[in-house]
DNA sequence: CGCATCCTTGAAATAATATTGCTATAGTCC
DNA sequence: GGACTATAGCAATATTATTTCAAGGATGCG
């Protein structure tokens, strides 16, 4: 697929199983699509060169590592002008209590998943930096009681 | 941290790290948090087993992959019951569009993350199953413009 | 205060994996 | 059909993962 750009059965099956397990060996991932290793890794430099793949990550456990909180916010915006716009979003990137940022359709501009230790440092964070924050209008929250599914990515059938 | 289950610096420095490139090799991660390889990986083992890392994922870009359209569609239900939550949320876990779900307080029950080719499909989806599916009351969703940041996980300092 | 115990580290050796170079083969386009 | 391109796989090498084991440091108790 290198320059063709078009992903065949095979580079789907790498996403597929990648996207299940980031940490696969690359003997085991290319005896799973049929084929050696060689080739195998090759597709997936190649699916990384060209973006196919943006990176790879652990997931942990928010709850065991002390981050039992979570919420969604919902956040409108008193001006929606391209600077204000770039502004809001430069300031969502630098918490890291954000993180995850969507603009979205409908009542709010924004969406934001938020994670903290605790109610208070959720509310610490809600009060004194997002609704305080330039420009920000309306926030409207919602917590998150319970995970119930958790298969981030895309469903590659 | 074996049996202790207590965290030093080192392992949040092993998770934080994992959190950012889970694909490091162990010799790379154990030069980054001041080991040497062996015990770096002891430990890395030790905290997958404790259940602190849940897993590895390959990120990928959807929109270049072809899925080009995410929602969040908050649903309400008819009943709360136990069993009547327990199915949906069976349900929930075997529709491959629907990649996230969250118990939320608020107005609506439950928060989704849906991810889809296109409008079409995610309507077809949206309509024909979920509204349609048994117990569920209201469907309202946000589509989702653009992602501003992404960066699942927990804000390790 | 000193000794025993427990835990963890790091050096060394080994096993497994990743990576490169090269040749062969299949498909495609004149 | 013949030349070209792309990609597979074998073989060799480099790198990494993993196991084994001895040593060091902290802790608790006599």
């Amino acid at each position: 697929m290198t320059v063709t750009g078009h992903l065949d059965a095979i580079d789907w099956r790498i996403l597929r199983t990648l996207q299940e397990n980031g940490r696969i060996t690359n003997v085991e991932l290319a005896e799973k699509v049929g084929l050696s290793p060689p080739p195998c890794l090759r597709r997936v430099r190649a699916l990384e060169e060209a973006g196919y793949i943006s990176g790879y990550r652990a997931m942990l456990n928010a709850e065991k590592l002390g981050f039992e909180v979570m919420v969604f916010a919902m956040v409108g915006l008193k001006s929606q002008a391209e600077s204000e716009l770039t502004q809001f979003i430069a300031r969502v990137k630098a918490w890291p209590m954000v993180r995850e940022c969507y603009a979205v359709s409908g009542e709010a501009d924004f969406m934001l998943k938020c994670v903290g230790p605790n109610l208070h440092a959720m509310q610490d964070f809600i009060i004194k930096d997002l609704t305080a924050a330039a420009n920000v209008d309306s926030v409207k929250t919602t917590l998150i009681l319970r995970q119930e599914k958790y298969e981030p990515g895309i469903p590659i059938t």
